[in-house]
DNA sequence: GATCAACTTTGATACAGATCAAGACCGGAA
DNA sequence: TTCCGGTCTTGATCTGTATCAAAGTTGATC
């Protein structure tokens, strides 16, 4: 019942949550219109998998809210997790007709949705929406750069300090302004994911999640809520540029 | 004098080696017309830096002919290959005023550059241009996710296979049909390079190159001219699914 | 409250790859 | 020819992270 609710509250394109940052962000009213009519939602669970690598995809859409993960698996197991979907990243890729990673809910999840060849039409016809597909790409691409110096080049202690950036970063420009301050969140992912994510084992994960702690660096209310007392000494740690490089 | 008439010989749109590949592939004659017009050619030194990370950046444009990278380096030195730009290849990001990457020319090179705001009015304009730059982006992105399974999760041997079946697949599939029988190619990367490419030492690079020869993996004819008897075995060494896998 | 499964922490040990060091090779300049 | 700088190889040793193992936490379910 609550679902059903939920679901009806987005279901106008107005009043929808990442209307200004996902792919349909330039679109003008009439256009808007147009995606309107093909679109659909879809709901995850925390856990499942949206869509197995290799499997045909007849659809493309935004994550609405909710996390997921983009993995790589491995004939022998071996994992390694190559994106990580919020709420406004696009899913799927116009013109391919096959997954190329597995996507799985890490937390529950809503999805809009548009099936392939409707979409592709309209991407045709609709510039503003090739244009924003492109400068999400593009954003895509150089968070997948900067995470090659992360995964090649970074110590373990680094790399956790590295994604702890990244998470509180985002929390802090989503819920509020300030990165001065202390920062607080909650990680969205398992030692296991951030082990995915960062090329690192489980136990690697925990032992140096636990560092940081003793260091003072982060302190840990329960495994997963997680207080920053000063982003600068978590940047330091993480080895980036320390002039807290804002780009824009 | 040699360098002027090569130069001279891509002048013509309707000649260059990359007429169908590049960012201007899909376009009509009319929009190529228009291309023409702003467009202009540079020429790079092997060793060369083309642009540092940080510059402002007055142009895009594709490389015509040689091999360039493209690196992230942390303040103490590190530094992660994040791209290797072959001809065809995408240079710059309109819409952004700054590089995020040193490009380095690592062999000589040739250029065909537009002026950024010139360039960026073309886009606009013509979608044709807008939608082969996603197409590529999108591509781009695949290769950087594939890679950061290499950098995450793959052993130092299994790396220098990886490096080696992407470049010996390219030269099959530029210079000639086969993948079937033996492969040979010059390696475009010295020991170090193919390190900051894999994020191993330029010792290591070396062990496991010695080592795939000594099992009979790949054959040496000098530091850089190699010669795969058997493309099977090779991936198989770089753990990548077995089944040849070709997309498309 | 007891039980259980999933997740996490912590410890002991092993090993792949880094680091430090020394030479070998090779092509170009004198 | 010799010299030289850049590139590459090989060896000895060290170390960060993986691996193997066990026990602690937490929250859900009965």
């Amino acid at each position: 019942m609550l679902k059903e609710d939920s679901l009806s509250v987005t279901q106008d394109c107005g009043d929808c949550p990442i209307r200004h940052r996902a792919v349909c962000a330039r679109c003008e009213t009439d256009e808007l219109e147009r995606l309107e009519n093909i679109k659909y939602y879809r709901r995850y669970e925390a856990g499942q998998t949206v869509i197995w690598s290799g499997d045909r995809m007849d659809f493309v859409g935004s994550v609405v809210s909710g996390i997921a993960t983009l993995t790589q698996t491995m004939e022998d197991g071996r994992t390694q997790m190559v994106g990580l979907l919020l709420p406004s990243d696009f899913v799927g890729r116009p013109g391919r007709p096959t997954a190329a990673y597995d996507v799985v809910a890490t937390t529950d999840m809503v999805m809009c949705c548009f099936r392939k060849a409707p979409f592709e039409d309209l991407m045709e016809r609709t510039p503003h929406i090739a244009q924003r597909l492109l400068q999400m790409t593009l954003d895509e691409l150089d968070a997948a750069r900067e995470w090659m110096l992360v995964l090649g080049r970074k110590t373990a202690r680094e790399k956790i300090a590295s994604l702890l950036s990244i998470i509180a970063r985002r929390d802090a420009t989503l819920n509020m302004g300030g990165l001065d301050g202390p920062v607080t969140f909650d990680l969205p992912l398992t030692r296991e994911a951030m082990a995915d994510y960062l090329g690192l084992t489980l136990e690697t994960v925990s032992r140096q999640v636990s560092a940081l702690k003793k260091d003072g660096i982060i302190q840990l209310e329960g495994k997963r809520h997680i207080t920053v007392p000063d982003m600068t000494l978590l940047l330091e740690e993480a080895g980036d540029d320390t002039d807290g490089g804002m780009l824009i």
